[in-house]
DNA sequence: GTAAAATGGAGCAGTTACGTTCCGTTTTGG
DNA sequence: CCAAAACGGAACGTAACTGCTCCATTTTAC
């Protein structure tokens, strides 16, 4: 990697961080976090509109390549879908970025490859409604868009500070795969609501 | 009420469609969709920045005044988050407002004032766990946020149509109630074959 | 109906960012 | 070590937006 390989990642790093923080911000800021002049960043992306689109594609492939390196098509689903939620968590800024900028350019096209990017895991979802392990009364792309977005929030809270990113995941697992109810004390398998101690 | 305070009523539901989709656009733009002059704008709101504010106000407002009209206090705690559900995910533009704008503009005000506002669901998130209808083993805090974040993420999600805004306060409310895990042993809602569901 | 209030259009100065060019300096690779 | 590549600073024109003023017109309230 020569330092055009260096100083390309480095624009796209702090493209992704600054302006994730405000999507309006100027370049002039991207370069200087970036630790490159104007005149640079212009020679590698000459209009902000390019810019911001080569910083869909990396973001895109980051997550598409977190996804498949937690192989989704493997072993249990829900196994698989804890795997899926330890590699992606940590990309949060790409993320974020990727989820904020939806309707600044070409929206629907974007929303298209975010939800290919996604198609593994809405593969494994649909395995896990096949072979009982996921409830199946709701919709397959729903529990796909609440999974991702909950991954997000994970990463969103923690960058907030209300919690460790290193909890996240775990964090995750345990609300998407057993709600917040309580589970049953013991011995009765009714897996409705359970009734309240009456309050006042 | 008079015709400045369907004006102001225009202008705050303009520029919050306006600029929940795109943060940077014009008021020119904001003017133009509340069916306004760009000159009353700026005579209601002086400054793109005072604008903000009192968007960040109203939408403060009326996820507070929604909250109170579900009387989360009241009554079992899980059917409590559910009449919140309903009542504040038809706010989703002021929201996802909210949710977007944190960093533009005083961020620490806002995101405290966001967590003041939902401090009704917070006190009934940790009536629930005194009372043992909601688990234990995740703190508060995060069951509020995972909560909140996935009433965004509904409301989001029916915005790009892909499920039906109606059915969105009903697969928040099962998801974080139950998770997506298949429930244990139950009549199969579907004919195919269930091998055990493990658990843990 | 009339006076006050509210509105909207036109125009203008100030600011900011973008995109570009030119050129001297630093770094890389052979 | 030297040529080529990469970089950064300065400067400039352009475009867009903001905030503001002035003034004619419409709407409201009494």
């Amino acid at each position: 990697m020569g330092r055009p390989d260096r100083t390309r990642r480095a624009l796209l790093d702090a493209a992704v961080t600054v302006l994730t923080k405000d999507s309006s911000a100027s370049l002039a800021e991207v370069a200087t976090v970036a630790g490159v002049g104007r005149t640079t960043l212009h020679r590698y992306y000459p209009t902000r509109e390019g810019l911001i689109r080569a910083l869909v594609e990396d973001a895109l492939d980051r997550v598409a390549e977190a996804i498949a390196s937690a192989h989704p098509e493997e072993g249990p689903v829900l196994e698989a879908l804890q795997r899926v939620s330890d590699t992606v968590v940590p990309l949060g800024p790409s993320l974020a970025f990727l989820h904020a900028e939806p309707d600044q350019y070409n929206a629907r096209d974007l929303i298209r490859r975010w939800y290919e990017a996604l198609e593994p895991v809405a593969r494994a979802v649909e395995r896990g409604q096949t072979d009982g392990s996921i409830r199946t009364d709701l919709p397959a792309k729903w529990i796909v868009d609440a999974y991702s977005g909950l991954i997000l929030t994970a990463w969103d809270v923690a960058d907030e500070g209300r919690i460790w990113l290193h909890d996240a995941p775990r964090l995750v697992m345990t609300t998407v795969l057993r709600g917040i109810t309580a589970p049953p004390t013991h011995a009765p398998p009714t897996p409705t609501t359970r009734p309240e101690a009456d309050e006042t």
